[in-house]
DNA sequence: GTGAAAGCGCTAACAC
DNA sequence: GTGTTAGCGCTTTCAC
């Protein structure tokens, strides 16, 4: 399965046309010390030249490949977009580029092959892997994670205040007189109690802010379907309830999305009036849609993503204590929660 | 799946555990001729138990990475799910994985990028790099390209037919009814006349028909800004004119979905009849939404993300004769242009 | 069927 | 300041 590559121009090419060694080359490549500014001028113009460009693979044997890997949980996700336009941001004018692995299947198959020397290090987005397992990952490249509420020794986290934006739904919704409020999250190994995910904490809150509001026995907690697919079955279900909700708190904006299709959808059908309240979780783009129009919690996906980026950087640099960033929240109310 | 600490495990440590040579562990590894059972099973029991996993950077600058390129212009584009979920599709069960390379720039640097030895093949989107200099890039590396509707000699293509869709659309607005019939689209630098991009395929054929209805004086282009913001303004433009259009058929649903947004926005504002239809393009998620219900061109965007994985894989394994694909386009009605 | 050995293109010590 | 050299981990003839 051998492919023939058109043979490319290499280091040793650019030396021997510049009429120096592949160190000198290698050095003004990488800004290295101790090259003469006339030796720095001649190479660089033979580079010009000859069109040549390091290779990618050779470089990341030797020492770097200049490549972060960003696993990315599911491609059609919409926060996805910010956290990885913050990354883009983050290493913009840097040597790194950005590149997204989609995890086909079990993150922890991902998040190896990224390890497996294409980059440099590793910012990943999986609740579902073991701090073990990670910090064991850690010890071979650097490590960012993002929305995890643990604090591990050897990577960093990034996540969201999700207490403090959890909080701030449910008191804005119990504040608008909604006391039959559902929670529409993802399947349950996403949200284990205490496993620290993003989804386990907000679905806590929900609980307890519930339990505080004396409205424990309305607790209702709908799931999306394990493989993956939307949340507009689940939402359906809960308005199908003998008692449905009048207010529905999903984990997230996409599934948000969903509950107001499923709402819309009940509306057509049964023709009931549309007084089911909907709030989401991130602030995607679409929710400012005047169609859309979704209460949701800004946690700044892109500022997330650019302090993952930076704090990668910074590992690549040589820090290796752990940093832990808490992005603040902020509800933003439209007219899906409106009276 | 255990990871060892520190240095990480080499094809020699596994070679020496199992009192085999490292090219007999190669062997193994990649199905190789010549190789005893008993071999093959000691090999590989020792690679399960030292966790041994093949560096990608050696494998790579030596043979193959085991690794496509995607590369994508913009994350945000609802329609790069298809296609990133047709590829990932494709490539399950072989040893090839996909990544992901955000364009953060001109084009041009991104699939350089990525040829630099970084994956095996590229599969790309990318309107606005020149044929010649992609033909070049192929003769480097097996190339795919989505959406050009050139025939060039070295590198496949995978498009929809444009020519149809965009037809099938402008038909079902004439013949609701709709004279003043608008489009939105891209930049002018992805629409130049012949460029062979869909969005200026797609602004001919409108051009086209508005004609052939004796319409020519009632063509209205607007585009989205440059920067890569959203065509909400455009279309709120558009909205503006003394005698507005009656209907906006969009270049795609992002777009089309921006001209929902602007259209809600001037029935709020000014209180009008929600008169306008809207129809987009790709067939999207969001399209079939209930609040959303667009009208748009279902191009099969899976099953042309899946071709063009597919595609590059056969390149892989040898063929080295040009194919172009043409996925079929199936026009959805809803009733965003419900008369 | 199996192993020794020669690189792939680059970087990093260490000479000079 | 510049060049020489020894690998990084793997694949691949080519002997045995």
């Amino acid at each position: 399965m051998s492919i023939r590559k058109g043979r490319s121009v290499t280091i040793s090419d650019v030396a021997e046309a510049a009429g120096v060694s592949r160190a000198a080359v290698s050095k003004v490549l990488r800004n290295a010390y101790g090259v003469s500014p006339g030796m720095r001028q001649r190479v660089e113009s033979t580079i010009e030249q000859l069109g040549y460009r390091p290779s990618v693979a050779a470089r990341a044997l030797r020492g770097s490949s200049y490549r972060l890997g960003l696993e990315i949980p599911y491609t059609g996700a919409r926060f996805m977009t910010q956290i990885v336009e913050g990354a883009k941001r983050a290493v913009a004018g840097t040597p790194y580029q950005i590149i997204l692995a989609p995890a086909d299947g079990p993150e922890y198959d991902t998040l190896e092959s990224l390890a497996d020397g294409l980059v440099d290090g590793i910012i990943a987005i999986s609740p579902l892997v073991d701090q073990g397992w990670l910090e064991d990952l850690a010890r071979r490249v650097p490590v960012v994670m993002l929305g995890r509420h643990d604090t591990p020794a050897g990577y960093d986290t990034v996540t969201g205040d999700d207490h403090a934006g959890a909080r701030a739904v449910m008191e804005h919704l119990l504040s608008l007189g909604h006391r039959r409020i559902a929670h529409l999250t993802e399947p349950e190994n996403v949200t284990a109690p205490g496993s620290g995910t993003p989804h386990s904490v907000r679905l806590e809150v929900y609980r307890a802010c519930m339990a505080e509001a004396g409205l424990a026995d309305q607790i209702r907690v709908a799931r999306r379907d394990v493989s993956g697919g939307d949340a507009v079955a689940a939402a359906a279900a809960l308005l199908a309830l003998p008692e449905p909700p009048t207010a529905i708190f999903a984990g997230h904006d996409d599934m948000a999305v969903d509950a107001l299709a499923a709402v819309a959808r009940a509306v057509a059908v049964a023709g009931r009036d549309k007084t089911v309240a909907v709030a989401g979780y991130d602030n995607t783009d679409l929710a400012a849609h005047p169609l859309i129009d979704l209460t949701s919690v800004d946690q700044q996906g892109v500022e997330m993503g650019a302090q993952a980026a930076t704090m990668l950087l910074e590992r690549l640099q040589g820090r290796s204590e752990p940093r832990h960033y808490v992005a603040a929240t902020q509800l933003r109310i439209r007219s899906s929660t409106a009276l």
